[in-house]
DNA sequence: CATGAATGAGTATTCATTCAT
DNA sequence: AATGAATGAATACTCATTCAT
């Protein structure tokens, strides 16, 4: 806390003024983390025209959050995830990012984009699995930079299937 | 160190005869535990004859893992993941797990299973990102018993694609 | 240090506000009483006036600090007094207040109240060694009062020596 | 203890069967180690000659005592010396040696060596507490090898005093 | 007798939290 | 409202001692 103080340029003491705990305040930042990325992909979908496009600009968007909040990534993950609070703050999150996902599917669906007998629950899953693991692997393991970066070729390989 | 000893069954010191230090003994068990993942993973694979089944094998086991081990995960995320050490363990033995899947891809290729112009690397991505976010969200989430877990659909869109 | 903290009135944790270390406290409590008893015995020589004066004010304020620092000699023997940064403080302090003995024993033969053919150094080793030893059995071992002991019979063996 | 039994290449245990706690086995070694000082510096006196001889033989041994013995002495100042149990051993063993130089300032009396209106025990006290400050200089210290302690000089400032 | 694996009391140090200023 | 000195609960680790083999 007397670090985080610092940085901020406030005295240990005021966090208090504003945060019951450092749970609290963990809980904050994690509510307006993922808030900010559920905004964030929500325009990049929204900006797509075609359901590949969205795709690819959720594939984009995904690398670029990694890249700018890499920080805050890693100091969540430095927190005791299994403190309740904790827990349910961020799958409600998730499950707030699924939605517009599922949305996203569902609308496909309608235009004629994607097939029709494909559930959309099992289609947020493999999105949002392949994307994520994708993008890490490329920003965190090879440390590739944002501009290297070939979202083209996962999303076709989501959208055509391995078959 | 206190609690993990009552656990066992024995003193305090007797963890220190054994493991130098909580973050030594910390990761041992992660690779164990990655390796025990690993070896059971690579059999469940061997033991589908058709991609398909493979991967139905794959999800299935994926799911018992998590539903067996939820204790070592739960505690795993626990541990500071920055610490370089065990970071460098985790990282490792997810490559050693990609391997098993990249072999299975290209396999399979071979037999004519998947397409040709499939990459190997984005298909494992695919692969365990989808399955994980699959195998999560229905027993940390849902908590869903192991037999009432459908595999088939998972496997199905991430063979046939959303198109 | 939770006794230490005790019996300073305050909490544990405070004294490491101050003190990085327990070694660290002590060695300030080493020099601080090292600095006392050299600027004490400094003022007790400069205040008699022939050389047999001094080494009686000496043998007093000997004396008088070992009762009044009794606790404080009593936990100093309690450290490691090997750990290097610790001797080291302490060789200094011995020499330096070897050195006010040596000024003295030097002022002294110039006055000729002391022999020319006297080594001054050597000296030093009779009177510091005298003195300690003297003091220590009629505080430590005989536990007799202040007022009850006679340093005039010591200072005049060391004067006359024993020929 | 683990350290110790290792150095004597036994068992850690074993120190068990013969020592019933740490306390006792250094009880034991200040015993032993005080003891042998003591008979050491008997023979060193008794084998002088006059009086002034015995000063110089008493001053070598315990020169080559503190040389031979280093390690002992700087373990010794290791322990609490505080324990009743080991302060009155210690002090005993002070004693013990102190008789010896009183009888020897006593014989050295009768014999018209040593002035006859010499305190006994003051001349004790100069003679223990100098060569002691004397020799733990010049080992510990100045680090001088054995050979080159010139210990006339500090036994003729003894005898014949200061002024 | 000898051993060393097992033990747990003891301790220095950290750090989230409080509260007087 | 803002502060940071003071606090003490919590914890990793050590090491003298025991006891089954």
């Amino acid at each position: 806390m007397e670090y985080i103080a610092k940085e901020a340029g406030i005295g240990k003491g005021t966090i208090y003024e504003y945060f019951a705990s450092k749970e609290r305040l963990f809980e904050e930042m994690l509510k307006f983390s993922m808030e900010e990325f559920r905004l964030g992909l929500k325009e990049a979908m929204d900006q797509g025209k075609t359901i590949t496009d969205k795709l690819l600009n959720c594939s984009h968007y995904n690398a670029e959050f990694l890249i700018d909040h890499m920080d805050i990534v890693q100091i969540a993950m430095q927190i005791n995830l299994l403190s309740e609070e904790l827990r349910v703050h961020f799958l409600a999150g998730q499950e707030a990012i699924r939605g517009h996902y599922d949305l996203m599917v569902k609308a496909a669906q309608a235009q004629g984009e994607l097939r029709a007998d494909l559930d959309d629950e099992l289609a947020t899953f493999c999105i949002m699995g392949t994307l994520d693991e994708f993008c890490k692997q490329r920003v965190f393991v090879d440390q590739r930079p944002l501009a290297e970066i070939d979202h083209q070729g996962i999303v076709d390989v989501v959208m055509k299937g391995l078959k």
